[in-house]
DNA sequence: AAGCGAGTCAACCGCCCGCTC
DNA sequence: TGAGCGGGCGGTTGACTCGCT
């Protein structure tokens, strides 16, 4: 059928940004939210293509953005996620707050293969080296969601885990929308810490257990507006459980600090609503 | 001080999917 | 029903930095 390119290439910039660039997006953003990032460019004044503009926003000055080194903790939940997920680097990504999956993709490549591969285990499998070949092992790999109940066109370029492609089924979708209708930010509604808290608590042997219930969108920040539940990003989700939690102003929409909405912040003073570049937060 | 290789990460590319008309 | 569009994703690239020789 043919596409149209996504921008003019001959017009646009490429390359490194720079500040004005920044502050041009920065300022237009702050201005009218999130929206067509196809005319976002233009209406913004940048030589930018509409890709570009949303990668520099999502990867580099979105204010939720957590800077900095990966924690331990997160070095672990990171590996947990991929044994699970694959090269599913925005649902990982949906799991750490803060985090995008460009970042968590670099922090794997450049990071945690190494540091696997220095303990003997394949970074693809998750088994040690010399089972490595074994082609089962991943889908054997425990999981708290059936992942193959739905089937999914696979992705033929993601090679990691090809048998954890998957889908949430219905059920699993409905009772996370529901839970986000009532809670509005956790499950439970209560933090994620405090659940984490608490799962511990109640399997303090259980630290191998990961907590697979995965974001699936936030009421407020989805797409389509009609919805107070998350249902619409669920919706979609069930044809691909596509965790857009990124999306967190929308003009006319109330300004929500993604870790508040979610629950991560860890005291009064939300650690993400501090911002280091006199960007506005939302809490 | 200069050269070189390895590591890092921002940015780009191409493909895919959902939605709309 | 299917073409077209917009947006998102994973893989890859290349510029830059750092450490070693």
């Amino acid at each position: 059928m043919g596409r149209s390119p996504c921008c003019e290439k001959a017009h646009t910039n490429k390359g490194a940004w720079t500040r004005d660039e920044d502050q041009r997006l920065i300022d237009y953003i702050r201005t009218h939210g999130e929206g067509c990032w196809r005319s976002l460019p233009k209406a913004a004044g940048l030589l930018r293509c509409g890709k570009s503009c949303r990668l520099r926003w999502i990867n580099y000055l979105r204010p939720d953005l957590k800077r900095g080194n990966f924690t331990e903790e997160e070095d672990q939940l990171i590996i947990k996620l991929h044994s699970l997920l694959g090269n599913k680097w925005s649902l990982i990504a949906a799991r750490l707050p803060g985090r995008t999956d460009n970042e968590i993709k670099n922090y794997w490549n450049t990071h945690i293969k190494r540091k696997l591969l220095s303990r003997g285990i394949d970074p693809q499998t998750h088994r040690p080296l010399n089972q490595a070949t074994d082609t089962d092992a991943v889908s054997n790999a425990p999981t708290e969601l059936d992942f193959r109940n739905v089937p999914r066109v696979s992705n033929t370029k993601s090679t990691a885990n090809p048998s954890l492609d998957f889908k949430f089924n219905d059920s699993q979708i409905k009772a996370k929308a529901e839970s986000l209708e009532e809670g509005n930010s956790s499950s439970s509604g209560m933090t994620t810490d405090e659940e984490q808290q608490q799962h511990k608590d109640k399997h303090p042997s259980d630290g191998q257990e990961l907590n697979l219930e995965l974001s699936i969108g936030i009421s407020s920040f989805g797409r389509n507006n009609n919805s107070t539940t998350g249902v619409s990003t669920a919706s979609s989700a069930e044809s691909k459980p596509r965790l857009d939690n990124r999306k967190f102003h929308f003009p006319g929409q109330a300004s929500i600090c993604l870790c508040c909405q979610l629950g991560f912040q860890t005291s009064e003073i939300c650690s993400n609503c501090q911002t280091t570049n006199g960007f506005n937060r939302y809490c």
